[in-house]
DNA sequence: ACCACTGTACCAACCAGACGGTACAGTCGG
DNA sequence: CCGACTGTACCGTCTGGTTGGTACAGTGGT
């Protein structure tokens, strides 16, 4: 069975995702783990701790789906502006993952500066710096960035994403974009 | 003097954007409002109305200020576009106000999927909708809209926006876009 | 002119429950 | 037997919301 932490990660997420913020109730999560509020404790010292670690593994997931489209990148130029934007969204412009609804409910239990949210800032200023090595032109590559965050912006306020019909056509245009 | 209600939406904004979610806390907001708890209830049934209040608040100023905007236009093709942009950022890049700092209280405060973010879905399908009538190319104009929303994000997790040579020249060239 | 009554705005005091956190005793593998 | 780990019981506080009032302006009947 998967380790007593990733358990509590587990359970936390889940509670995150299905209840939202309110429902991240450290009895709630023990007990989704199949552990006491003293074990969870023992683990994460704090509920603050618990969401950091949330965001931690959440950061780190991303980063790795982000290198193992790069490097399976068939064609070089832009190739890492393509793993961002494939590692945002789908072909059809929906949401890659959950991690737009994970962020919502860490931002909301973390609060906008907390200094837990540090982590964010330096993945998203690494993934912003490596777009200029990008071997095409910077402002593009930023534009292309920039749209998947919108995208993925979407997801984390819940809003209703694109439709059937702009949404490939939008993803396409896109990916063209990197390549000239 | 303005009115009690408008001190009171005034007092959580300026909670919320200053102290974060944890510190909108009605005994707080009523003080700051010149006013007694029991007064703030009489005029917001529950915390969530408060909230709800701000929300709405916020969106009908966004909403004016796009408005305004899009009829001062003097080109024609792209105008709302445009509006959109200049509502959300700055030329430099910058977020154009703190909607998104007060945003991330809201959904803070409310949960991503609070019944009463439905007004927010509403206004950005609106928003969305009136690209289509904007008569340049819907999937440019698009791609405009999500950077803008992209940069707003930013603002909204409280990262570093781009910096003083990346700013500018990615907005000049995302309006540069609506023109084609 | 007077009074009864109504609705609006506001307030002080209180309450109940939720939740994060602590203390501490127990357990079990090595 | 030691220390990593788990469980139970409990506490203090924070905080949203309730309640029962006050003040007062307006209104309509007589």
């Amino acid at each position: 069975m998967a380790s007593s932490r990733e358990r509590i990660l587990d359970a936390a997420e889940a509670r995150l995702l299905a209840g939202g913020p309110s429902s991240l109730v450290l009895d709630a999560v023990a007990a989704d783990a199949r552990i006491s509020k003293g074990g969870l404790l023992y683990h994460f010292g704090s509920k603050e701790a618990l969401v950091a670690g949330l965001c931690a593994r959440m950061l780190e997931r991303f980063d790795h789906e982000l290198e193992r489209l790069y490097q399976a990148a068939s064609e070089r130029p832009g190739a890492w502006t393509r793993a961002y934007l494939a590692s945002t969204v789908t072909d059809e412009g929906s949401p890659a993952d959950n991690s737009a609804q994970l962020m919502a409910g860490i931002l909301a239990a973390l609060g906008r500066d907390s200094a837990h949210l540090e982590v964010v800032r330096e993945h998203f200023g690494r993934w912003h710096e490596r777009l200029a090595t990008d071997e095409i032109d910077t402002t593009t590559a930023t534009i292309v960035r920039l749209a998947a965050d919108g995208l993925w912006l979407s997801a984390l306020l819940g809003l209703p994403g694109l439709d059937a019909q702009d949404g490939p056509e939008t993803i396409r245009a896109l990916r063209e974009l990197t390549r000239r």
